[in-house]
DNA sequence: CGTATTCGATACATTGGTGTATCGAGAGTG
DNA sequence: CACTCTCGATACACCAATGTATCGAATACG
């Protein structure tokens, strides 16, 4: 195997152990053994990638997150659209796309609670909630305009649903087993939907 | 001073150390010394009041939950309602009341991604939910009755604030000197007021 | 006034994690 | 085939935190 094709097989399989264990251990408990244990390596591999503990995270937090949404924006763009008649079709449709991943929430939340109290990583959080709603804003204004409904502020819609998304995704992991959670999530999510827009367009 | 009222004072001063060290170090790295230095006491006094710092967490988290949660019933109890005409009204006034406390919604924040992964504790944070929208249920429903809206599932409004609630705040805080963030939340908090009510009642 | 008890301080042993310095194997290169 | 360089392993010194065991002072109590 060559010297560099190695090197990058190292790290991805650092950043994927670094997911598992923040997860599973909580952002502030996470340890450098431990992410090295999982992945089967030594501390000696960590330390020739990677300076410190904080960097292989925001690594792997950054990365994950683009590949997350970059697959979400291929999957709606490549959903069937044929049937898509309401706006509640839109919401399923996105919120199915969407999926829930606990322990991606628990990582991210974790973070962002870290990131507000440190100055330089806030402005980390708030380009990735930006490239979000603005991934998602295009996608959403066709869909909802091939159902019959105009956005009037697209950016105001779209951080309206990041909103709703996080704050649902909470009580959904909190009360799993409830399946009225859920539907309360895909209930809220049509309300903000039919609220910021009106009817119109070539429904 | 009597010996019993000695040790409540002791509590209460590490509980209040507590909270500041969990806000200021995170869930995680929050450490028994800090707690202790910051309160003025040593590790004696803690172990002598505490038998670990989840304990102590717990016991500060439930003890300052119940008091906001208190404290902002009150408020709404005791506020003017003479010029509450319109339902934006409701919202701006319930929206001041409750306030935003960025360190309370970081502890808050990361111990429930903590209890997410705890199984003892999911149930604690269920519970806080609840008790939150059945707080909330009363007195919200019976602003909107004067302002000329029926509610029609309390609950589900209640915790759609809620979900609203907490996924602004994060949008609030991450944007800190951004208006705009402001007045987006209190348009979604009216948006979905306006979506789970309807008109009558007596306006 | 002396005795008992409560509560917090001190000291200690132990653990777990960090980062660095050094070493060795194995793959590319002339 | 020898030479070199890359990358990960090993070993070491260090630090921060934990929990317990013991001690001393202050207060209640007979």
């Amino acid at each position: 195997m060559p010297p560099s094709r190695r090197r990058v097989e190292t790290r991805r399989r650092l950043h994927e152990a670094a997911l598992a264990v923040f997860a599973a251990e909580g952002f502030g408990r996470a340890s450098v053994e431990q992410v090295c244990e999982r992945a089967g390596f030594t501390r000696g591999a960590f330390y020739s990638n990677f300076a410190s503990l904080d960097e292989l995270f925001l690594a792997m937090w950054a990365d994950r997150s683009n590949t997350l949404l970059e697959d979400l924006r291929r999957a709606l763009e490549a959903a069937d659209t044929a049937d898509l008649t309401t706006a509640r079709d839109v919401v399923e449709l996105v919120d199915a796309a969407v999926g829930v991943d606990d322990a991606w929430y628990r990582v991210t939340a974790e973070f962002t609670a870290h990131a507000l109290r440190t100055p330089g990583l806030r402005e980390v959080v708030a380009q990735r909630e930006d490239a979000i709603a603005g991934t998602l804003t295009p996608v959403l204004v066709s869909f909802l305009r091939r159902v019959g409904r105009e956005v009037a502020d697209p950016r105001a819609l779209a951080l309206a649903l990041v909103a709703v998304h996080d704050g649902t995704t909470v009580q959904c992991l909190v009360e799993p087993d409830d399946p009225a959670a859920r539907r309360r999530r895909l209930d809220l999510f049509e309300a903000v939907v039919l609220a910021y827009t009106t009817p119109g367009g070539d429904a």
